[in-house]
RNA sequence: GGGGGCGUAGCUCAGUUGGUUAGAGCGCCGGCCUGUCACGCCGGAGGCCGCGGGUUCGAGUCCCGUCGCUCCCG
């Protein structure tokens, strides 16, 4: 594993256990780690303005290859200097793939596929992956598509992210172990194809990260971790199913995490909850990307402490309606300096956009004040008291 | 005073030639959301079909009466 300073520099700052505070060089600035990486899928995080983004204190967001191939395309945006300039964000961003997408497309809700359950889309589109890659119809206007390897890399350096995910196929929580061998060897394949594109065409100044995939099988995490570090790669994803319940999820981290390279930095694709971060850190997770946050917030839900040990209120519950506190005591975000619960329980129930945009402010200042918190306690040696004191006492990745 | 229309779920309304446990949308209550097909998804409760009589094996549907609302003409 080296790292080419002209696209990425990592230098881990702090230890405490297996949590890592660091820093990350990227094209158009640092991120401080570890790190909450809102996404803005189509070029947008939902509801709020690339500056309101910057001034929450996010140094990175998430774009994504598949979305922003299919519209505007990415043609368009380089016409307009690249994604930064065309969304008005001068930080760095981070570019998936676009393989989970078009994996979605076959099976409807991904989030359901992964975990193994059925999910309530119509799904079942037209979608053929094979060798080559994932021929699929747009969901837009229902033209024939294809997707491979080259293909995402050539968007993703259209796009001019900071960081480049390369393609691979998420593996389902409902396939055997056999399919899910072969396509983690696919997914191999597909990695090196990526590099030899990106080597040749990419731009200098894109870092890339390879994505280790082997479903909850210790053994396919091990291999495809080793041959995915052994590409000298700027730095490593975790993807593919976790499991079908938390339990599993952090068993299934707790024997990959170790097997990734220690001096790169390391993505925890999809995941996103209060504890799940807590638990993903303390393992020795460095970057973090989810909808949860953004989308539990238009959905009328806010992130807090509360019983059961969820980090979520629903405000649209009748509970709220004449509720005068703040959602948080003591959260400096303009939902809980200005609003109680009572009105966003209003607004939430009108489905009011003010609404929708105060709890994403407030949801996106609960993770940053989360993470920020950690990086702060490991800094300090005192990461497994922080974790405790959120999640009430436990620290659920000790002894997994 | 005469004529017409309407009274079905909290609200706005569907209910075929009378035929099984009366439907929808919204609202309400509850569950869900982890590389965003997601300002979304799933589920539940809730109705002497204005009232009273008929006809019929069977009436929200047909007949009579009655009450209420509404429109038109005087």
């Amino acid at each position: 594993m080296r790292q080419d300073p002209a696209r990425l520099t990592f230098e881990i700052e702090a230890r405490d256990g297996d949590a890592r505070a660091g820093l990350i060089q990227l094209a158009h600035g640092p991120v401080r780690t570890p790190a909450f990486i809102p996404l803005a899928t189509k070029g947008s995080v939902r509801g709020l303005s690339s500056a309101e983004v910057a001034e929450l204190g996010y140094e990175m967001v998430l774009g994504n290859t598949f979305h922003l191939h299919l519209s505007p395309g990415e043609e368009l945006i380089a016409a307009r200097g690249g994604l930064h300039r065309f969304m008005g964000w001068e930080r760095p961003i981070i570019t998936d793939s676009g393989g989970y997408q078009v994996f979605s497309l076959a099976h409807g809700g991904v989030a359901d596929e992964i975990k193994g359950r059925r999910g309530n889309h119509s799904g079942g589109a037209k979608v053929e992956i094979s060798e080559e890659g994932v021929a699929f119809q747009s969901l837009l206007d229902g033209s024939n598509r294809f997707i491979g390897p080259e293909e995402s890399m050539g968007i993703q350096a259209a796009l001019g992210s900071d960081i480049a995910l390369t393609f691979d196929e998420c593996t389902p929580a409902h396939a055997d172990r056999d399919y899910t061998a072969r396509s983690t060897e696919r997914t191999h394949r597909w990695l090196e194809r990526c590099l030899e594109w990106h080597n040749r065409e990419g731009p200098p100044d894109q870092a890339v990260f390879g994505i280790v995939q082997g479903g909850v099988h210790e053994d396919l995490r091990r291999e495809s971790a080793s041959r995915t570090a052994a590409t000298g790669i700027d730095g490593v994803a975790i993807g593919g199913t976790l499991g079908r319940e938390k339990e599993e999820m952090h068993g299934v981290l707790g024997f990959t995490v170790p097997l990734l390279p220690h001096e790169a930095p390391r993505h925890l694709l999809g995941i996103g909850e209060v504890d799940d971060l807590l638990i993903g850190i303390g393992m020795g997770i460095d970057l973090f990307d989810c909808a949860i946050p953004t989308r539990l917030a238009r959905h009328g839900t806010a992130l807090a402490p509360a019983p059961g040990g969820r980090f979520r209120i629903d405000l649209t519950k009748a509970a709220y309606a004449s509720d005068d506190s703040p959602i948080v005591d003591g959260c400096g975000c303009e939902a809980c300096t200005r609003h109680t619960r009572a009105y966003l329980h209003y607004l939430a129930r009108n489905k009011d956009l003010t609404g929708t945009r105060l709890l994403t402010l407030h949801n996106l200042t609960y993770m940053r004040e989360l993470v920020g918190g950690a990086r702060d306690a490991i800094g300090r040696g005192a990461y497994r008291e922080y974790a405790g004191s959120v999640l009430g006492g436990s620290t659920p990745w000790e002894g997994v």
